[in-house]
DNA sequence: TCTGGGGTCCTAGGACCC
DNA sequence: TCTGGGGTCCTAGGACCC
């Protein structure tokens, strides 16, 4: 199969509208204001040069990169060009697809010749929306994937049972896919440094310290072996959920009640366009610096608007007001249909 | 320097039931 | 003094990904 990445993409549908930037430093994030609370979202090639990557406060990026052009992020844009990009990928003959975001997918494909497929999957991709994209070849959803990051810019990489270890064996585990800066650490803190040394554990050995399904899990993971079966089943989303980060913090009960609305009735504005009841809530909260509480509550199934707002107010009751609040989020679950329930539809991608 | 916003899944412990 | 065993549900927290 192969996984499709496309190149820097939310900095590249950027470009293609202001043609003015292409080769200069972009980030995008936020509202595109560098003095606000805001991370960056994506920076260009030339912008990540200075230093800047996603996830860093908007403030330091435009600090690293001083004259770079900062945007705002314009969501509607990217997932439009990402509708195009994927009916592309799904117009390949015999192509099954599985969307694992705005910028990626894995495309079954049926042939001997799976590196023509990549080049012509790619010069259609470019030809129909102007995007670049790198693609991954593999046996398994797990080596196609890291396959890509080899493959990056615009080209193509093949990674199989018979050449993962020779590729990967040297290298960290926090270049696994699924594999973190706390996992990658906890490994060597088990004198398990390297995908090889990864690949060599006993599945069993590690039961103990992550636990009986992810223990097994990162095992398989350093061998680069896990499902090989591209699911096109339509996605069902779980829940739905809004955060909100404050440009002052709040400190008053009345202002948690009135951001604790307006949250609920823009949960309930994404859950009601799918015609789904809620089934429960999780509140999160952000005090100044950095602790996060979560309140989690199931609550009966119910589509009333009003029903919602009072048990999510009743999830703020338990929020420690004496505390500055940054950051404020709502969850609403919405119960699973029932063919969706067991195994038929895609569930964290690539188990 | 001070950490977004949208998701998913796993684990552990307590409550509760038979 | 020693307090079953198995199961499910709920809550809180952790980790990861894009």
């Amino acid at each position: 199969m192969l996984h499709v990445d496309l190149d820097q993409f939310v900095a590249a549908v950027e470009v293609l509208r202001r043609p003015e930037l292409a080769g200069k430093p972009v980030i995008v994030g936020g509202r595109g204001d560098p003095s606000e609370r805001a991370v960056v979202s994506t920076a260009s090639y030339e912008a990540r040069e200075f230093g800047v990557g996603s996830g860093m406060p908007l403030r330091i990026a435009a600090r690293k990169a001083p004259d770079a052009v900062i945007l705002p992020v314009d969501a509607e844009a990217y997932a439009a060009a990402s509708a195009e990009v994927m009916a592309t990928l799904r117009s390949q003959p015999g192509a099954i697809v599985q969307v694992l975001g705005w910028d990626e997918a894995f495309v079954g494909i049926e042939t001997d010749d799976p590196e023509t497929f990549a080049r012509q999957t790619q010069a259609a991709v470019l030809e129909r929306t102007r995007l670049h994209c790198s693609v991954g070849i593999g046996d398994t959803l797990v080596r196609a994937k890291v396959a890509t990051g080899f493959g990056k810019p615009r080209g193509v990489f093949r990674l199989t049972a018979e050449n993962w270890l020779d590729v990967m064996g040297d290298r960290p585990t926090i270049d696994l896919w699924g594999v973190g800066s706390k996992i990658s650490r906890r490994l060597a803190a088990l004198g398990i440094s390297t995908v090889a040394e990864l690949a060599a554990v006993d599945p069993a050995a590690l039961v103990a310290d992550f636990g009986p399904k992810m223990g097994p899990w990162y095992a398989q993971l350093g061998r680069g072996e896990g499902s090989d079966v591209v699911d096109d089943t339509p996605w069902v989303a779980r829940g739905h959920s809004r955060e909100t980060t404050f440009q002052q913090d709040l400190t008053e009960r009345s202002q948690i009640e009135e951001a604790v609305r307006e949250l609920t009735s823009r949960v309930l504005a994404d859950v009601a366009a799918e015609g789904r009841p809620v089934i429960g809530l999780t509140l999160k909260v952000r005090y100044t610096p950095f602790t996060t509480k979560v309140f989690t509550k199931k609550i009966a199934e119910t589509s009333d608007a009003a029903e919602v707002v009072a048990r999510a107010l009743e999830l703020a009751g338990r929020i420690e007001a004496e505390r500055p609040i940054r950051l404020l989020g709502l969850r609403a679950e919405m119960p699973m249909p029932e063919e969706a329930r067991e195994g038929h539809t895609p569930t964290r991608s690539g188990w």
